[in-house]
DNA sequence: CTAGCGTCCTGGCCGC
DNA sequence: TGCGGCCAGGACGCTA
């Protein structure tokens, strides 16, 4: 379950490995994991020719910026990963898409749930009319925009649980399940709280554990949780730092107490009945 | 317009 | 030991 800390760890090992060397060729495995153009000869063909200038993050979207002035866009979803590989490594089981650099070294794309996507955006198109919700995205918690004002005003006009506010991209970009639930600890808030509900002070808070959580685990190399690899193939080593993820029974690394778990639109809640109120 | 639910998918895990 | 069924969740489409 790739998060923005996990996609951030992916960028920049994306950026340190496979800028300004040019796409050869490439390969298709699984048709739908080409969102856009919807021939993969077309993706590829588009490709072809171009090097890659730098990678960016928006939310949890990577974008390459290509030479050609066209754009790669790559979402991991749920397990995608970005391996960058000698050619002669075996195919792994649930590779979908290979993009060539010469005859040596690839960017393969192996995602076992097939939940993610790759669009080839052409040079002048917007980016935004191809990649639907890269329109839909809010501000990135790490950018100067992301003050307490700006938080308490999106959360001013919302009445649903401050956890399923956290999961929706147009409020903050780049949390998941993970993070939201973290963040939500170290602010000491309940995520059924309703976010009208929500204190000046309390937002404040939150908007600080949100920075501060994606910034350890950013500096931990992403989390261990999931499948989650580097482009080397390495795993994060977030996960011995979690405070209540995945932590259901376990006792609270503050207070002790038994850390609960409930479910919330779909996604399941951990949090601790003493800390967070 | 907003909120909420179902859907996509595979593999791990639980219980019988 | 085998197997059915449930669960994990990011984003989006559909419905009320």
């Amino acid at each position: 379950m790739p998060e923005l800390p996990e996609v951030e760890t992916v960028r920049r090992g994306l950026n340190q490995l496979t800028l300004h060397q040019p796409i050869t060729s490439g390969e298709v495995l699984l048709a739908r994991t080409v969102a856009y153009p919807f021939a993969a000869d077309q993706f590829i063909g588009g490709l072809k020719g171009s090097t890659i200038e730098s990678w960016i993050r928006c939310g949890k979207y990577l974008l390459a910026e290509l030479s050609s002035s066209a754009w790669l866009g790559v979402h991991l979803r749920m397990t995608g990963q970005l391996l960058w590989l000698s050619q002669e490594e075996p195919l792994h089981k649930h590779t979908r898409v290979r993009l060539f650099f010469g005859k040596e070294q690839e960017i393969r794309f192996v995602d076992q749930r097939t939940f993610g996507k790759m669009w080839y955006i052409p040079s002048g198109v917007v980016r935004e009319k191809i990649i639907t919700g890269l329109g839909k995205l809010a501000i990135d918690p790490f950018a100067v925009e992301f003050t307490p004002e700006y938080l308490a005003t999106k959360l001013a006009k919302v009445r649903r649980p401050i956890k399923t506010a956290l999961l929706d991209q147009s409020i903050v970009a780049g949390l998941g399940n993970i993070y939201a639930d973290e963040a939500l600890f170290k602010s000491g808030i309940l995520p059924t709280t309703i976010c009208t509900n929500i204190g000046e002070n309390q937002i404040r808070s939150l908007r600080m554990a949100i920075i501060e959580v994606l910034s350890a685990s950013i500096a931990a190399g992403g989390t261990t949780f999931s499948n989650f690899l580097n482009v080397k193939g390495v795993n994060g080593n977030y996960g011995g730092e979690a405070w209540v993820y995945n932590r259901a029974g376990d006792p609270c690394k503050v207070c002790g107490s038994m850390i609960q778990r409930t479910k919330l639109s779909g996604r399941s809640s951990h949090f601790c009945p003493q800390c967070q109120s």
